[in-house]
DNA sequence: ATCCCTTTGAAGATC
DNA sequence: GATCTTCAAAGGGAT
């Protein structure tokens, strides 16, 4: 079954990029209209980057987040959208980014200058659920209701690279293109796409992203990436590496059996 | 219900 | 400083 879908995605990469002109970007990519860049709202509010409003995946918010949570999503129905980032000072991103689909990027009430009701659904519980336990008195329940307090504190997600921003974007296009519906398929072809775009294709997501990790900075000062460790419940190291990739990351940060990596490449054009 | 798979890049951790 | 690890998204598949 799974060979299927590999055997697919094979074909499918067979014929892309073109033998021919390697290298080349083939077409301009058209506008991508996906659910998560469809609404073009234009609500031009914070800064530049805030060009579009939409709402693709109205998260909801959590039921009973605390007073303390400063990110509090607000439930006003009026603005249950998102903010997207086009791309901006680089205006030749053929589409538009949908920049707050990112959740960790979605506004909330305490950012600064920042108009108070602008959902903010990213920060959710990591079970989207606010279900509390009864209370126990017990010792053993008092110390799991401490690990579950924790572990059910909103999450403020990363922002997310330009690779990420590159493979939401362009997802609902090659499961259009092709029969596969497994995202494991769909990102090897993503990741060969990737590779296959032009360094000036590529550096309009570099960018997007350079940007995403400024104001997520500005919005959440504290915020480390370290602040979500652990949150995901992950195989053990070595298995993990065993089955994802048969050994270590080179120098590249690929590992041995993948395609080289293109030569390096800094996409800071803008400091 | 939860984790795995699969990708790249950023950032934290480790040596 | 080099290397390793984790997590961002996504959703079908596996357990």
């Amino acid at each position: 079954m799974y060979k299927e879908t590999v055997y697919s995605a094979f074909n499918l990469l067979m014929h892309y990029p073109p033998p021919s002109g390697a290298g080349q970007h083939p077409q301009p990519q058209p506008p991508l209209h996906n659910k998560a860049s469809q609404s073009p709202h234009g609500v031009p509010q914070l800064s530049p980057l805030y060009e579009h409003f939409s709402s693709p995946h109205p998260t909801p918010a959590p039921a009973d987040i605390s007073q303390k949570q400063v990110h509090r999503p607000l439930q006003t129905p009026d603005l249950s959208g998102f903010y997207s980032l086009t791309s901006g000072s680089m205006g030749q991103l053929p589409h538009t980014v949908s920049w707050f689909t990112h959740p960790s990027l979605m506004l909330g009430s305490s950012v600064p200058g920042h108009p108070a009701a602008i959902p903010h659904p990213a920060i959710v519980p990591p079970s989207g659920k606010q279900e509390l336990q009864p209370y126990d008195r017990s010792l053993k329940a008092q110390v799991e209701s401490k690990v579950e307090k924790e572990a059910k504190k909103p999450t403020i997600k990363k922002p997310l690279n330009a690779f990420m921003l590159y493979m939401k974007e362009m997802r609902a296009k090659v499961i259009a293109e092709c029969t596969l519906k497994e995202s494991a398929a769909i990102n090897q072809i993503l990741g060969r796409r990737w590779h296959a775009l032009s360094r000036e294709e590529q550096a309009k997501y570099y960018e997007l992203a350079r940007k995403e990790r400024q104001l997520h900075m500005q919005l959440y000062p504290g915020w480390s990436a370290r602040d979500n460790y652990g949150k995901k419940k992950r195989r053990s190291r070595e298995k993990h590496q065993e089955s994802t990739t048969g050994g270590k990351r080179n120098a590249f940060g690929t590992y041995p059996e993948k395609a080289a990596a293109p030569a390096p490449f800094l996409p800071m054009t803008v400091l």
